[in-house]
DNA sequence: CAATTTGTCGCTCAACATTTC
DNA sequence: AGAAATGTTGAGCGACAAATT
């Protein structure tokens, strides 16, 4: 091709030359970024292969690489091999999922709340350990896993979840998503891979982008992730971690069996990778469900919330972790949080200790069932594997959308639900979905009046497909 | 040079020629991790110039270069142009500081603590709270930020130590050591580089190392930082922060005057950097100094903790920041935390508004005073820069000594002080000192007892000169 | 203060791996 | 199944900047 006829050729994407300024992989770096965060180029654009655009440029092909470097780890673009580089999807947009709580008269199916109404379990306990004679023994530093009688509360909570590990192995943590950044940071490194479900957890994802470590989308069936895929991915990438909801994936409400379980934990093994697992909600699976933790008892990390089960206001969240992790975890404790507040460990392992904490989870158990039931009036749960007792049901769209004006032309009806483009992890989705909370919703009826307005507003948009 | 003369060359590393697979510039880089980590490589030594090491080995110099910029990234080594690399003085040891409490049978004086038997009130406090109607209302997620109410005692507070600013721009966090990890994650980016003194916070030094934030270490003199120093580094160097800790530095004791903060003000404008102002010691200064973030009101974060000043077990501190940084620290909160715990955030406010917390202060300042008296009757204060009611002191020392030597025979005589090494910034230490907590004694009479068991000990070393 | 030593950095090259057709 | 398209990666080159002598 000769140099001269670029103009006439249509690139999807052409810096300006004069423009370019050195260094030229910085440069180029950030006038492609300033082209995407200004919506010069829409998401999921194929950029000019970086060979079309060196040659245009008239500078080597590696440079160019370099420049998209720089774009893929800021998450604006993803790379192929073979296929070619794309805008990302969510390129600069937040999708993180945060309660705004401003005047709510809208009826709330987007956050998932967790039935805070048993709190007021929650407030007596504050009130007896109040009472308690040495509460100023909880005030002072020292013991950043936690002290022994907290920590040992734990061990005997997350047994009931089949989880059997020393004291020695566990830590009080200030809630889930402090122990992902606990775990990301101390175990990882930035420009690490760690691999995870197609659809996964917004805040997880945000928080990964924000220490620079790169989530690998592994395809999945009705069970979740699929071990083949996962086994074929490792062999060509170096990949450092797993991130793991096996009890009840967020979003897609799927639990995964134990077989499945166990042959994930096989491929984590041949791999070596670092297992999290994220089981906040385990409290909502059969008793004999074992953790893919308990199959690779060399490299997990297992993470149990108390948010959705007992009590989100507390921030007290668990881990438990193999030997092997013990010194980092515990530098990594001290490096960012210090430790969790005794005061509100000792909240937690007194609603444990007295049953409270049963008495919390049975409750919210029946009203999941009831409000589960509910939406079965309104929709289909084809997939067997979905939990029935899930906090929130995911909902596969007959059309495409535009995803933040899906979300907004819903609230426009006076209720939320989230799109799917918050949980996936790079590339277009084949499918969109939406995720709905049935937790979140004051009531039954309030649900019920949500969900109702939802199905009008899908078959008036020719869902029919999946109601 | 010939080529094959190497053997006869005194060279203080030299890496296997035959372990050394491809990629090569990782095989030197592990070598050399390796090496040093087993201690076959001292800290301070000088390694082979690049060049040296490249035709040794027969490879290009950038294939070095790259090798070295990796373990200069885990702060194994450290590379001055025109000088040549050296293994870093910390290399592979642990710095942090953290409490053991392990039967102590010895005198603290390594771990500043914070006077903790005030925590009577804070208990009483919790007592207080745990009677309250809306107790319950605490509980809930939402208002990462922290509540109004929460947010609004935070700015009265603030408002004491002249830092005054809007409540939109004020957030609660879970204590100071997270107020570090949030600002590191959500305004900086792996690789960036941010001004400190060159005697540190261990744990601010340990944080960044974990997020590969780089730390470069500016000079200073009896008050502190050097305004030219720091403007020298910045012409040449890329920063894009700086770590002050004005009221009392820790381990200096140092309090920056007005005309320091002024000029480093002015330094930090002209160059655009990020001023992370760690003012947890502002309750032991005079009420008339403004903090550097008032001079420099559109890149501050005012980072205040109150766990010296009020109570450490809580796990609460308090930020204050630049409008301009609004959106990312409040997805940084969510992304690292969701939140801290509003009852705990209750307790603190509960503290404030009823004036507690001023009678805290005012008692620990009274303590802080008659701890320092005693100092004076052991060691001499020569800087009048110096806090003089500093929760710790700082000792040079006239002979060098090899720094966790030097602690384990401290400790041997029954005490416990910690060693410089632990509180520099890259670079070999010109003087050596120790940092002795006055706070961690459980009282007057222990103190004074521990300072003249280190008084004998340091004369028993010669160390007549600074005492 | 000029010459030398030493580390830094951006760009190029070429071999390679993966995907598509 | 093989060829073409496309992204990846390690190493080399050379100009440069800072510190030392």
């Amino acid at each position: 091709m000769p140099v001269n006829s670029f103009d006439n050729y249509p690139m999807s994407w052409k810096p300006d030359k004069k423009s370019l300024n050195s260094p030229l992989y910085l440069s180029i770096a950030s006038l492609l970024e300033y082209d995407i965060l200004n919506g010069y180029l829409k998401p999921n654009t194929k950029l000019p292969p970086q060979r079309e655009l060196a040659d245009y440029l008239d500078i080597n092909l590696s440079t160019i690489t370099r420049a998209f470097k720089i774009c893929e780890m800021k998450n604006l673009i993803y790379a192929v091999t073979g296929s070619g580089t794309f805008v990302a999807p969510n390129a600069g947009k937040a999708i993180f999922i945060v309660d705004s709580e401003t005047n709510k008269n809208f009826i709330e199916m987007s956050v998932v709340k967790p039935l805070d109404f048993f709190n007021v379990f929650v407030a007596e306990a504050i009130k007896s350990i109040a009472e308690k004679n040495y509460l100023e023994k909880l005030l002072d530093y020292g013991q950043p896993l936690g002290i022994p009688y907290h920590r040992m509360a734990a061990k005997q909570w997350l047994q009931r979840f089949n989880m059997d590990v020393n004291v020695e192995n566990i830590s009080i943590t200030s809630g889930v998503q402090n122990s992902f950044t606990l775990i990301l940071i101390s175990l990882f490194q930035p420009g690490d891979k760690i691999a995870v479900d197609s659809y996964t957890y917004p805040n997880f994802i945000e928080l990964a982008n924000m220490l620079n470590i790169q989530l690998v989308p592994i395809g999945g069936d009705v069970l979740g992730m699929l071990p083949d895929q996962l086994d074929f991915v490792c062999r060509k990438t170096n990949l450092q971690g797993i991130y793991l909801n096996p009890s009840c994936n967020n979003p897609t409400a799927v639990t995964m069996d134990i077989n499945r379980r166990k042959d994930i934990a096989e491929v984590i093994k041949r791999h070596r990778l670092i297992l999290m697992e994220d089981d906040t909600y385990s409290f909502l699976v059969p008793q004999d469900y074992l953790p893919v933790s308990h199959y690779v008892p060399e490299q997990f990390v297992y993470m149990h919330g108390i948010s959705k089960s007992i009590s989100s206001g507390m921030r007290v969240g668990f881990i438990a972790f193999a030997n092997e992790f013990t010194d980092k975890i515990t530098r990594g404790i001290f490096n960012i949080n210090v430790k969790t507040s005794a005061l509100n460990a000792e909240v937690i392992t007194e609603l444990i200790n007295t049953g409270v904490a049963d008495k919390i989870i049975s409750q919210k158990k029946e009203v999941a069932k009831e409000r589960n039931l509910i939406y079965q009036k309104f929709f289909k749960v084809d997939n067997p594997n979905e939990n029935p007792l899930s906090f929130f049901r995911w909902l596969p769209l007959a059309h495409k959308y535009h995803p933040q004006q899906f979300e907004q032309e819903v609230f426009a009806q006076g209720i939320r639900v989230y799109h799917s483009y918050r949980f996936f992890v790079r590339q277009e989705e084949p499918t969109q979905f939406i995720r709905i909370s049935l937790t979140s919703a004051l009531n039954s009826e309030e649900l019920n009046r949500g969900l109702s307005i939802l199905k009008s507003f899908l078959l008036n948009k020719n869902e029919e497909s999946n109601i």
